[in-house]
Order: C-alpha cells, then sequence, then structure tokens
DNA sequence: TCGGCGCGATGTCAAATGACACTGCCCGGT
DNA sequence: ACCGGGCAGTGTCATTTGACATCGCGCCGA
C-alpha cells in the first residue's frame, strides 16, 4: 500500500538538504508566465524576496516534510510537483492533495502544530524557502499578502472539499475520471502540461491510495476508462480527449478557472 | 437522499431573515467560558464589535447560504450547531463538515467567489453577521486578527483533512466511530455537550450522507458499534462509553485538543 | 380515531469493491 | 546473458456495500 517504506527512498529522503546557493530573484519568478496564477505586484514581490530565506531542490521520491515533526520552515512550490498524504498507523495511506507550482507547502508548520501530513516529492522540484519564526512579521508589514495567504488556505479548503465529495458519493470510474480532470487542469494552470495531457508519473498504487481504491479495483476501472475513450491514463501520462465528456461524465460542475495568488 | 428538497424546509430556508434587533456585546461573548477557544483580547474584541454588523438566528432545517451564490456575508457561529454540504446535480448529496460555536461560516464569500456549498442549521442557531466588503479592513487594521483568521482556515483544512482519511481509508464501522469521536469531542470542546456525550438530532440519512454510506449500511454498522458497546448513537443522541477504546478503533491519533482562536 | 409521515429496522438479493496469487514486460546492474 | 525489481494486467473468489421492498413505531393534525 504506502510504498514509501522501501529501503532505497528512505535513506535518499533521509540525507540533508543542502541550501542550494543559487536562488532566483522574485522579480524574475518564473511563475509570471503562467495563466492561472495572479502574479504580486512589485511592492509585494520585494517583501517576498526580504522573506524568502533560500531554495531547496528534491528529487523525486524524496520527503520534503513529515508527518508528526514540529516543521521550521515553509515551503513555496517553483518548480515540480508534490503529493501530500497522511499514514495510519497500520499502513494505510491516504494522499490528500497535489501540489502544484504556486502552491503553499507546511501552512500548518506556521502555526508551531504538529504535522498532520507528509509531503513528497513527485518531480524534481524546486521550492522557496521561508523561515517560519518571521512568519507573524509578514501579516503585520504586508496586509494584502496576509490577506493572500489567507486567500491560499481558503482555495486549499476548496480543494479537499472537492476531493471529499469525490470519496463520498462517485463511484471508481467517476473517481479516476474526476481526478484526471483535476489534474490535467492544475497542470495547464501551472505550465506544467499542454491542453488535455500532463506527463507525470503516477503510478496505479498512488492513484489507489489517493482515491480510497484498491490496487487492482484501480487498474481495472481505468482500463473501463480507456475503453470508453475519456481518460487514457498511463504511468508517465495522464490524458483527457474530451475535456468536457469527462467533466460531466464525473459529475463536475463549477468553474475550473479561478486565477490565484501565490508567494 | 438529499433531504432538503422536501415543500416545507424550502418556504422556511427562503424567507427574508430580519435582523435580530438585540445583539451581544462582543465583551460579553458567551464563548469566553469555551475551554477550546481561546478567546481575542480587549483591542480584538473591539475591533471585532466594530466589524460585526448584526445577529441572525435561524431555526433547525433552515438554510443559511445557498451553494452557487455570491454571498456578501460572512457569519460567526454564536450558538448551535450547523452542516456545510454540496449538492450534485442527480441529487446525491455529500456532508462537508459540522460547524460548532466559534466556527466561521462562508470564507469563501470574502473572495467573491461562487459557493461551492451549502450552510443548514442542525438546531436553532444564532450567527454573528459581518459584511464582506469590510472584509479586507480587518487584515489592514488589526494583523493579528487576520492571522487569526488564516490560522482558522488552517484548521478547517486540517479537519476536511481527517474527513478525506477516514472515507478513503476507513470501513463503515471505523467512519461511524471516528465521525461519533470527532462530534462528540467538537462538543466539548465548545461547550455543547457533557464529556462523552453529545445531544444532538442527527438522522441516520444524514450520517449516511457524510460518511459515503448508504443508508441501509449505515443502520446496521451503527447496530454493530451498539453491540460493541464502543458508539451509541441514536437519533437525539452520541455517546462514547470508552473515548479511548473507540479513538483506537477508528484508528485516530493526533491530539483532540487545541484551542482555537474565533472571530 | 384515523391516516399520513418521518425515522429506524430487517430480509433478500445484486453490484461494487477488495484480497490474493500469479503472469508478463521493461529496464538497469553485474 | 542473467537476475531482480517495479509496474501493469488477469483470474478467482470473498467481503463489503448498495438497492429495493417492507414493517413497526411514535407523532401529529384533520
Amino acid at each position: 500500500m504506502a510504498d514509501s517504506d522501501d529501503p532505497k527512498s528512505l535513506t535518499i529522503a533521509s540525507r540533508q538538504q543542502p541550501a542550494s546557493a543559487d536562488r532566483v530573484p522574485c522579480k524574475e519568478c518564473p511563475l509570471i508566465h503562467c495563466r492561472g496564477l495572479s502574479a504580486p505586484d512589485e511592492g509585494q514581490r520585494a517583501w517576498i524576496e526580504a522573506f524568502k530565506s533560500s531554495e531547496a531542490r528534491y528529487v523525486r521520491g524524496e520527503q520534503v516534510l513529515r508527518q508528526g515533526v514540529r516543521a521550521t520552515r515553509l515551503f513555496t512550490v517553483l518548480e515540480g510537483v508534490l503529493i501530500r498524504y497522511r499514514l495510519l498507523e497500520d499502513g494505510r495511506r491516504q494522499i490528500v492533495n497535489f501540489l502544484f507550482p504556486g502552491d503553499l507547502v507546511g501552512l500548518q508548520a506556521a502555526f508551531e502544530a504538529e504535522l498532520t501530513h507528509s509531503v513528497e516529492a513527485m518531480t524534481d522540484v524546486r521550492l522557496c524557502v521561508f523561515p517560519r519564526d518571521r512568519f507573524f512579521d509578514l501579516a503585520v508589514s504586508h496586509p494584502k499578502l496576509s490577506f493572500d495567504l489567507t486567500w491560499m488556505a481558503a482555495r486549499e479548503e476548496a480543494a479537499l472539499e472537492d476531493h471529499l465529495v469525490s470519496l463520498g458519493q462517485r463511484n471508481a470510474q467517476e473517481r479516476l475520471a474526476y481526478l484526471a480532470v483535476f489534474l490535467v487542469q492544475r497542470g495547464a494552470a501551472t505550465g506544467v502540461s499542454r491542453e488535455g495531457t500532463l506527463r507525470l508519473t503516477v503510478t496505479q498504487s498512488q492513484i489507489a491510495d489517493m482515491l480510497g481504491l484498491s490496487l487492482v479495483h484501480t487498474n481495472r476501472s481505468l482500463q473501463a476508462l480507456r475503453r470508453l475513450k475519456l481518460v487514457d491514463w498511463t504511468l508517465s501520462t495522464i490524458s483527457v480527449h474530451d475535456m468536457e465528456a469527462a467533466r460531466s461524465f464525473a459529475q463536475m460542475d463549477g468553474d475550473p478557472y479561478i486565477p490565484r495568488p501565490y508567494i
């Protein structure tokens, strides 16, 4: 079920991450070009630049944050995709959400609480690092950023609400269609994918752990969707031929496009 | 499935809610006495008082917010319990969360987005009303409150994460035990329930719609839990005899007590 | 006093989903 | 060339969960 406990990924995950010397200045932030993300203005960007302490890189499979610890750093995704998941004591794993460029990683750390989930890189990633202890300064000195932060938290909450509806009300095929559409659109909005297709390595085991299905049933349902020509999801590629058909198959409503602020 | 479309509740729900003349001054806010809630200080309370525009009352079954509209007001729960749910086009309903005193209702409204869920009163409730358009002032003029707001959003997100794990990884009985423990503890923290028992009218149909189970299966699983002497859940009362046993049965970890700020 | 209604409970059967054991394929290391 | 590991796919059978029909009970209003 949880495939994160194989020896290799553990040893990789536990080595300390050196702060990379080179860092992108915020005024040249590559995320500016993402439709789907609304960039902060000049003043805010200066503030963010000062707040940002460094950059970090992780390779696919590495753990960025570990459930149960009190983290001292927050991150923001500059490049790549990650997952956020929780482990139960008996080894069951629930993947809670995927993280794309612009997303905030580890907001819980800001409130000196223990993390309730782990975060793992799905691709090689670059993250912006922010110190937790200066977090409160943010709200004081730049209200608009603080507002954006609340916005981001609310947005993430809405995403979880969507997933919750999926797990609670949709059957296996609908869930798969929903997740495929969700990921492809997230990818499109953050510059990771072309229209209708997302190149991202996701194993069926990970899909199963996200959707609350068994591995075998996930496999069979994926095949069914492939036969229906709705979603073609392979190890390295998710492609949705007819977005509207897939959306209606999965009973998705609401507007897919709401530009999000980021930090 | 969705029982909210019976004619009676609809007519009740659609009448306009007169702003009640009498309102509790924030300095006498009854929530001060809730362990489980950390009260704002004097200065903050003054600011909240100025921000608060009125109070509203709803009776059990009334709709407070409706999915798909752009609300102009935010609420805070002063007294009572509500549910937040989403309807799918074919009538399936997913209850997303329960709202207890101190909780924020309709944060999405702050970002001029369409609401993705409806909110309905489970008991007679009293709400504090805040205008949406003065919301941004909050962040500017009182950073600590803005910080608390982010905190609350993050807390709600964590709760949804818990529910997501439940729907994704737990079987019917575990989900029921989890939900019972969750509700009783939420009730205890907000002064609604005595230790181990919560008096709150929840139909099995509502439980089913929260946990993604069929009505019949919910019924049978509840009976099973009753036979196991873990949870006794009737229409009007939830009682958990042995909290620790129930928590471990449902594979719940983490600290149940984190005092939350409120507004 | 009668009927309607909301809610819980049950019996029976069907469908969805899971568990387990096994195969084939690809790929990288030696 | 061989081995081992990760991953998708399959066959078979068990378990969980859902669908549908029905009953009992308490409540309330005509």
